[in-house]
DNA sequence: TATGAATGAGGGTTCATTCAT
DNA sequence: GATGAATGAACCCTCATTCAT
């Protein structure tokens, strides 16, 4: 009697319920944001919602993952040869202007939850790496060519580096007349003087 | 006789309440911290807390405000004349181990509510208008006396440096090994080697 | 398969909270029945109760609707020809005894809360429209008869007459011995000899 | 050590939180109306406050008390010789407007109240048969004049025209445009021609 | 007299979740 | 697969009242 599920639709709905659930949650926070409210906004009855996802904390972990993979895509997409500030910010590039970088607040509450869920925080942790590793091997690259300081640690290097991107949807929260433009080229100017072998 | 109203004791009751309601904010996140919880820390029945307090929200806000100005305390230590780079890092340079900096964790529950509390944003433009007033001043003395690159707009560098600093706390969350000390040194060798003139 | 939607178990599951509400509120007054009394008297958790009613004001709201409706009931059951003492008092004929009288003290609590609550007084006005529109007619068709003072104007006299019914429930309350069918007598009088026109 | 404490003055401050009582109950409702509400408008601390009321209860006994008296003034300041429907429309006939009949909507809360409250509902026996005895005696009065029908039962008369009177302040809600003066006009002809002998 | 600190039960309401259909 | 009825614990907040000063 079971009729056999077509796995293709139910991505897609898990899909539907993820991007509803960023919405929301970019809204009113991850704890502010409620099930019915996502209910509504994938157009879903609360029932069928939990046919897919076990508890609101799975769509939580879930929606980490699938936006973290969307949010390191551009990184990601870069090779080992390219050059490491290069690499770093070409999310930034991809933007027109603060409004663009609006949706990467969900960050905040991402790092916020983190620190106390361990799902979370294991997610975070997994998706930053693979942005680390292609960055430490950018480095060691810049450093064999000599484009890179020669004394960094291309561990510790990277993940101070990831953590500075992370902070750029904070300019805009802390002076909201900021020039988007001018931000994000300093941004890149430091990364740049900073990688740069001493004289 | 009526008694007298005493304002110290008065002011010492919402400091006991800011400092346990940031206690658990920081565990439980500022949703999910909830006033019974905040009234078990401090020891005080719900009731009471509403004595000092108009809301949940107006707790939040204070405890912002305090929270900041106790953070931002290190660097308005500073003078103008001081190098720029040492005033922004004198906060992290004060603590020992990346467990004094996990209060830190606050502000990204800060960061997000500010997304979406006026209020709140308001606090932290405010306390970090104060921080950038001193930054920018310490730039253009830098710059006069030739210790800062000339060509960077005061008023963006300083935003950009402070986004930096408040990005510190995420570094223990996505790379849990990295080394306290040595991050701390990156951090504060990027903002002496981004300053300094182009040779 | 998707259940259906079932409208009139939804419309029944209203009623029964309105029922239980309203017993409720006479027994300790629209402020004063909470709602998990309600939840009680209804069988019904309180999260059940708020899928039918948003507010416990729109409980209130709801409730003044319904039982002003059943209380004109009888009234509205006449004709324009009808004699318009016989109308009015046409409630109070169907009943036996001060006792039956009891729910209709509701009405209090409803004039109370009418005073401060705009819905529930335009619910009360819209109500007694009905009812005074329908005077007006039988008053109107007294005057040309000949039955009634042709000096009144049907307007005031049919709402000062519908206060007069208003009124009844206090008998009891301000002399709790007077008998039931005595008083209802003198009202019934008092209409008819007011009406009449002059010698 | 113990002061004597003044009489006088202990019951004007009695008379000033009977007063805001008044006041909070008839914009909030007898169980609307907190006691830091009255405290407010009384100027006074609660604690204060419960040392001349020995609870809130109390409070709204002892309004109803001072209320009901101050209603009733004009009534009892008659004499058994004046005619009856005179006697009966001398406090509506002391105001000038709706508005100034707003104050007796208190009335309605104490009817709701004293469906509940026996202690009010005393209160309201008492107070009604003072004026039941004074109207008493005008219809007596009356009727050996010959001015009033004989068949009436003075007791029963009497209670249905105070039941009458009490219903006045119902009209503007349930009619807001009537016109204060032509309601009054109609209530007491009602009376008037309600008292008078058959032809 | 007079104050305002202090309580804790209970107010209306929302929530994540389960279940019958 | 899909619905919405149903739960009850927990939410923020207010209340009448008491007590130390």
């Amino acid at each position: 009697m079971a009729r056999k599920l077509n796995p293709e639709q139910h991505e897609a709905k898990k899909q539907k319920i993820l991007a509803a659930a960023h919405n929301c949650f970019l809204v009113h926070g991850l704890q502010g944001a409620s099930i019915s409210m996502i209910c509504k906004e994938a157009s879903m009855s609360p029932g069928h919602l939990y046919h897919y996802f076990a508890s609101k904390d799975a769509i939580i972990v879930a929606m980490t993952d699938e936006y973290l993979k969307s949010l390191h895509a551009n990184i990601n997409a870069h090779s080992e040869s390219d050059d490491t500030a290069t690499v770093l910010v070409s999310e930034l590039w991809s933007m027109k202007s603060w409004t663009e970088v609006e949706h990467c607040r969900i960050t905040f509450e991402l790092f916020a939850e983190a620190a106390r869920n361990e799902k979370v925080r294991e997610i975070m942790i997994a998706n930053t790496d693979k942005v680390r590793q292609l960055l430490i091997a950018t480095l060691r690259a810049g450093q064999a060519r000599g484009d890179v300081d020669a004394s960094f640690d291309p561990e510790h290097t990277s993940t101070v580096l990831i953590s500075l991107i992370y902070a750029a949807p904070m300019i805009p929260l802390i002076a909201p007349h900021s020039n988007f433009e001018t931000s994000r080229g300093l941004i890149t100017m430091m990364i740049r003087k900073f990688l740069k072998p001493a004289a």
